[in-house]
DNA sequence: ATGAAAATACCACTAAAGTGGTATTGGATG
DNA sequence: CATCCAATACCACTTTAGTGGTATTTTCAT
């Protein structure tokens, strides 16, 4: 049977031991590991690949929890990092999703809550206030669409790698030095990128990447 | 004593009466308007500036509920856009969300929670389901972060317009016959703007300027 | 296996961007 | 009032970018 596997950091140790049984007690949820420390975390999730991590988001350490998830997300992509807070502290939580978690609890959440928060995240959902959702929509709205991106599909593997690089304002000189090819081959690689994109200079190009509307 | 005031815009007749009446039997809510087009919505809505908006998102007419928003919502900033829908339909909640909506509510909920969730709405919050909520988060977290924009703000008044022609993907041409002053001129802002910015093209610049990390 | 597309490379040329200097004006600020 | 700075303008020069041509090799799908 698929039950939820879960990971517990934070360095409270009764907060971490009650967790720890809250999980271990209910069915379809099953604790494997509990840590301390960002420290202790960096090295064991990447091992455990849990479905969920419980991230205290303000361990006294000289990693923050939100630095943690930071870090750890680009390593275990499928895992789904859920913080723990106290209290509703927007700034920090607003901090924590953009650092790549998708939901959060307060710690004096219901055990039946908390379950049910942690199966929600892990079936897809972001469980979240309200008043954070409203914060996350204002940002989302004031960006651009990456539906924009049209022609980017267009281009072949290597075209898209040299655009990545061209959008980073490197040099051609510098794109060639990159990849080991000469100048002359990259100059080609973009001539053939703002045919594709109907472009014609490097911000433009850069701004389709982006998803930024040409003109 | 202050009522959350609602306008309903729907092109189903008796819907839009039981939602008049819910509402206008509410305490602390006040129906101000029905429109049942988005032509009519178009009209009305900038005269009334409703608190609180409720848009069906399939209007049976040339224009969708979601574009209504689109247009509506740069017009009256300070008017909060709830779509109401039959069906949780993902991807189109998602885009009335970009389009500048703050919430959305099935037609089927309940009166009490209708009410709940315009208040909410009202309040600051973003009333939606934990799966949208997650797709929000997705996008969000791909995006720059615009705290990033460091050093904009030494920028002159000048200097600020023309980053951002430049960031258009134009030439110093374009950017003196849009600005009347001589190409030269162009040329001398961006010099330092550059300096102030500590980059040396404008790729680089451009990068600042939508928050993206430097190299 | 053969033809198409992609990746590589070089060349010649034009256009635009970037560097750094001088100089004038008008407004703000001490 | 003196001074600083932003905005304007012009110049000379170097570097980089963009256009478009040819040509070879690899890769991949038909």
């Amino acid at each position: 049977m698929n039950e939820i596997t879960v990971c517990i950091v934070d360095d409270n140790r009764d907060l971490r031991l009650a967790l720890e049984e809250i999980i271990g007690m209910s069915d379809g949820y099953q604790c494997i590991g509990t840590m301390s420390t960002p420290k202790e975390a960096m090295e064991k999730i990447p091992k455990l690949c849990p479905d969920v991590v419980l991230m205290d988001i303000n361990l006294n350490s000289d990693e923050s929890g939100i630095d943690c998830v930071r870090e750890l997300k680009p390593k275990v992509p499928r895992t789904n990092f859920m913080m723990c807070t106290v209290y509703e502290e927007d700034e920090k939580i607003f901090e924590a999703l953009r650092a790549g978690a998708s939901g959060y609890i307060l710690k004096k959440t219901a055990p039946a809550k908390m379950l049910e928060a942690i199966k929600d995240l892990h079936e897809g959902g972001a469980p979240m206030s309200s008043q954070i959702a409203r914060k996350v929509v204002f940002t989302f709205q004031h960006t651009p669409d990456p539906r924009n991106q049209q022609g980017i599909d267009d281009l072949s593997n290597r075209e898209k790698e040299i655009l990545e690089l061209l959008s980073k304002g490197l040099m051609y000189k510098e794109i060639a030095a990159e990849l080991y090819i000469s100048q002359e081959t990259v100059r080609k690689h973009v001539y053939h990128i703002y045919e594709k994109l109907h472009v014609n200079n490097r911000v433009a190009a850069v701004n389709r990447f982006f998803g930024r509307e040409a003109l």
